[in-house]
Parts: C-alpha cells; sequence; structure tokens
DNA sequence: CTGCCACGAGACAGGTCGGTCACCTTCATC
DNA sequence: GATGAAGGTGACCGACCTGTCTCGTGGCAG
C-alpha cells in the first residue's frame, strides 16, 4: 500500500489542504455563503478529493467545527488567558482583554460556533448538534475556572459569564468596539459578588 | 384608476398576505434557507404579484425586518415591559421576566436581527445595515429606560444591558431554558450597582 | 518495464435559486 | 357589453448548488 496513504497527518496531505481552505472560508462567510467548488477551487485541489475524504458537505463542516476548536477555543482562548494571568478569577477576567484585541481586527468573524448554529435552524441536524456541543466545551473551560476561584455555583456562574461573551461578541459584529471592556466590567462585578477573591 | 391600487392599506392586498408569510418564514428559518417559492406557496400568490410589490427578495428581507420591528419590539417587547413594571428599573427588570416566557416555548426562532445579520456576511450590505439599526433601536429604548432610572452613563448602561439580553438569547437557542433568570440576576446586580433606586 | 493508485481536470446529473415572460381570468367602471 | 388593470398560472432563463463519473497523468512498488 501506498506511504502517503498510510500516513493520517501527512502535512501536505490533500485532506489538510482541504480542512485549511473550508476552516478559512466557513468561519469568514458562513457555511452556506460557501460551496464545494470554492473550497476545492481555494485547496486547489480535485472535487473528488474532497469527497474521498469527505463523505458530504456536512462532514466536512463537522470537521471544521473540531478544527476551530482546535485553533480558536484551545490554543488562542485558553492558551492566550493562561499566559496572561495566574489565578482563576484573573483568568475568567483576561477572557475579555483578549476578545478586547480580537474585536479591534478590521473583519470580525464572529463566534464560528453561533452562527453555525443559526445557520442550521433545525434543532435535532448534526452540525446544529455540533456547535451546541462546542460551546458547551468553552462552557466547561469556565466552569472550571470558575471552581478553582472558590465560587459557589461554579456552572451558573459559567453560564451567567458565557452570556457576556457571546453578548459581547454580537455587540462587537455590530460595531461596539468596546464591547470587550463592557463585559469586562459587567465580569468584575459578578466576580466581587461571588468569588472569594477575585483578581 | 382602480380603487384597491389606489388603497395601500387594503388589508387583504396581496403585499400584506406575502409580507406575512415572508415573516413567519424568515423568522423561523432565516431568510437564506427559504426561497421566493415557498414565501409565494404560503402566501397563496402567484410569483409575479411578489415580484410586483418588491423588486428583489433583499426588499422582501426589508419589509419583513421593519415588520419585525413593528411586532416584536415594539408591540411585544416594550409593550409588554410597559405593562409589567411602573419604574424605570423595574422595566429594566422585566425584559428578562418577558424572555423567560418567550424561552419556554417550544421552538424558539432567536432574535431575527442578529440572526439576519449573521446571515448577511458583508458589513457594508443593506440588509445587514438595517439589522445593525433595528438592534440600535432596541438599544435606544434601554438607553432611554436607563436614563429615566437615573444612570450615570444611559448609553454605556443599555449597551451593556442589552449584552445581556443578547446573550442570554444565545444560550436559550444552545437549550439554557433559565438563560433570562441568570441575565437578570446580572442586571439586578449592575442597577445596584449603577442606578440610584433599583426597583 | 508493468501494474497500481492517488490525484487533477472537467464534464455531467438533478435540483434549487432569484427573477422574467406570455397568456389568461376576474372584476369594477363606463 | 366593452374596456382596462390586477392578479393567477405555469413555463422559462441562467446561475449556482451538492454530489458523481470518466479520463488522463505521474509517481512508486514489485
Amino acid at each position: 500500500m501506498a506511504l502517503r496513504a498510510a500516513d493520517p497527518e501527512s502535512k501536505s496531505g490533500g485532506r489538510d489542504r482541504i480542512l485549511r481552505a473550508a476552516y478559512e472560508l466557513f468561519c469568514r462567510f458562513g457555511t452556506r455563503g460557501v460551496g464545494v467548488d470554492t473550497v476545492v477551487a481555494k485547496a486547489k485541489v480535485a472535487k473528488m478529493t474532497l469527497y474521498r475524504h469527505f463523505a458530504t458537505k456536512d462532514d466536512l463542516i463537522l470537521a471544521t467545527l473540531q478544527r476551530r476548536e482546535q485553533l480558536w477555543t484551545r490554543e488562542w482562548l485558553q492558551d492566550e488567558v493562561s499566559r496572561r494571568a495566574d489565578t482563576p478569577a484573573g483568568q475568567m477576567l483576561a477572557v475579555f482583554d483578549v476578545f478586547g484585541e480580537w474585536f479591534a481586527a478590521a473583519e470580525l468573524e464572529g463566534c464560528t460556533f453561533i452562527n453555525t448554529m443559526i445557520e442550521f435552524e433545525a434543532t435535532d441536524h448534526p452540525v446544529r448538534l455540533a456547535s451546541v456541543q462546542h460551546l458547551a466545551n468553552i462552557r466547561n473551560f469556565l466552569r472550571d475556572l470558575a471552581a478553582a476561584a472558590g465560587v459557589d455555583d461554579p456552572d451558573g456562574f459559567s453560564r451567567k459569564w458565557h452570556i457576556l461573551m457571546k453578548g459581547s461578541i454580537i455587540s462587537a459584529m455590530e460595531g461596539d468596539r468596546l464591547a470587550a471592556r463592557r463585559a469586562q466590567e459587567i465580569g468584575e462585578l459578578l466576580l466581587e459578588r461571588h468569588a472569594v477573591a477575585a483578581a
């Protein structure tokens, strides 16, 4: 059997190029706004190569959502937050420092998980279910931070924090460049009220 | 000239039936998810009748957004809020009582203005600009309430309140039935901190 | 050299999209 | 009854969609 096929982590493999192209396009223009032809054109790949690696477009979308969690949730948000603060409460507040720099970017693509959830209105659609799960994974990260910060109800607290994050993202998409700072001020109030020791 | 054409407010006129059908379909399934054929089928109207009243589908979308502001923002949200509380601060908090009943509904269509803004990624698209404006109109309502409640910075306060509203709507779409109550608790904190007298 | 297979290029199928057109019925007015 | 406009009917257009299929080619294994 061919060596390249036996190596699923092949860097310049067709699957990876397709996934990278789809990720950029879907995050920026939405999944409904981008056709598979556009994806294969950007990936410089034959259409059949795409369908050899992904059964349907929905499968490709699910893969891009996983890539988004890897690149955005973990390697960007969580890593940046960990780098910027030591205490759990300080890391929760740092979320909005990171958001502040994100919102300052010229074109804000928004939260891919929210965007995709809204694009698929059927509540039992696999893509929508996956988007909801990826959002829940972000919330779990917040819940662990809240627990470490010593709040009474980490789950409830993380859900409130997530409301601030999602609301500020929508506001930033509307054009409010200060949305992150506003959400952070609310977060400070929340911590002040519920945490033993704020940052 | 014909009488019916001279009466733009004709109740059972074709334009109104089309607009009602488009409103229900677009709010529930999004604008990209519904074709004009589906609209004319639901309105029981000929396709040419639609294009005699609306130049393009985008024009129809703009009209449905205005209808949404009339029915949702004004006749539902603002009227319900006014009915439930007397003080400005109490009315701001009542927003989340109304949301709580809304979120309990079986199928939550979400905020049409947010959904439509996300559907049109081009920041200068007329439909996106209209969605952003309709969101700003909601915020202006909040700003007036905040000013009446005697907060220092009504504009900034209303933007924070709007973050809570939008974040709670997204959370409710994910399935959190208690999202309204969570946002309300945060709102109580905000009022406690910034308003002279809470409800 | 020969066979194999991943891949590229591109046509193709079947459907839906937004939007247009020609033709016909209905109905109020003169 | 004649006239004229509004609206219904259904065909139609070009563009785009997802997904399939064929054919050609290049590189690697035996």
